[in-house]
DNA sequence: TTGTTCCTGACAACTATTGCTGATAAAGTG
DNA sequence: CACTTTATCAGCAATAGTTGTCAGGAACAA
């Protein structure tokens, strides 16, 4: 991602306009490597101004997203998350656990050539367990501050003996 | 996936009993390539028994996934989408307009070596545009009986002439 | 048949995200 | 700096997809 200095300028030039608040969102960002959540960069930002809302990240992240400046992925686990790092291509290691996201390195294969679709990029995920789910793996845990993934459901009592534990480690 | 007929023992064999409603979903699974979405799962079901809540089409789904007869898939289009092709390993070309889903043959990546990371499988999303959709690229246009992907945002006046369009094209 | 367990359907609740709006603040102009 | 013109902010309401709850009712086993 940009500076917050060239951000600023960018903002300007689209028109849009750049308040402390909006330079908040770009300084959290800037040499984020830990795909946050909206709500993450929204408690962030918080710490330094308490009143800004939720709704007015949303914006911002959206904005950012417009001109370029940051990637918003769904991988699925229930919440988007940012990542800032446009420059270099790459691809993503996603916890099925907590839903920690980590860049990784691999080749992509060729977009097919497929009649009736035309392929404009292709997304590698792997998916598996990090090291803090897997030292977790007994139990159940809650670490501070993390917020858990969607992973539940009704099914009263049968629970055929797959998995069923939950546990977080984002950063 | 297998055949009603297997699914009806399967399920029995596991405790979980066989109910009209859930041999119409199997009915409407078997041999679906369209990846559809719950809703859509309920909706042809209801046109043969017009009670059956969308509740209990998402009990069933879950309860197949359980068993590993069908992939719950999530690609960011804001609904799951259910996959009853478990047998062969493939991946999946996906519309960035409508939401489409067919399978497509890439050979994934060999998940890479990282530690701290114990990945489990590797999921290749081809991303697109499908044939309907960029014939129908001139403008937003309604498909019957489609819904339309989430692809909305305030956004006042400024829209930096980027993309607006939508378009949905779903089977 | 009878009992037990599980499933159904209707509706409420929940979570992530977006819509809405008066008040406010950033740019642009002199 | 004073003033005008917009775009943004914060807060709250609303939405969509999915799941929780629970009172009946149906499926299976004996
Ligand atoms: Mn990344
Ligand atoms: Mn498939
Ligand atoms: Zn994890
Ligand atoms: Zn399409």
């Amino acid at each position: 991602m940009k500076s917050v200095e060239e951000l600023t300028a960018r903002f300007r030039a689209h028109g849009l306009r750049v308040t402390p608040q909006r330079q908040a969102v770009f300084r959290l960002l800037a040499g984020n490597d830990t795909h946050p959540t909206v709500e993450a960069i929204h408690a962030g930002v918080r710490a330094e101004m308490p009143t800004v809302s939720l709704r007015t990240v949303y914006q911002t992240v959206h904005d950012l997203a417009r001109l370029g400046e940051v990637h918003v992925l769904d991988v699925g686990t229930g919440q988007v998350r940012v990542d800032p790092n446009v420059e270099e291509a790459h691809h993503h290691l996603v916890c099925t656990r907590c839903g920690r996201m980590d860049d990784v390195a691999v080749e992509a294969p060729a977009p097919p050539a497929t009649p009736g679709f035309r392929a404009e990029r292709v997304e590698v995920i792997v998916r598996g367990t990090c090291a803090a789910c897997e030292a977790a793996a007994g139990g159940p845990h809650r670490a501070p501050g993390g917020a858990t993934v969607r992973r539940t459901e009704h099914e009263t009592a049968h629970e055929t003996a797959h998995e069923t534990q939950e546990a977080t480690c984002r950063s």
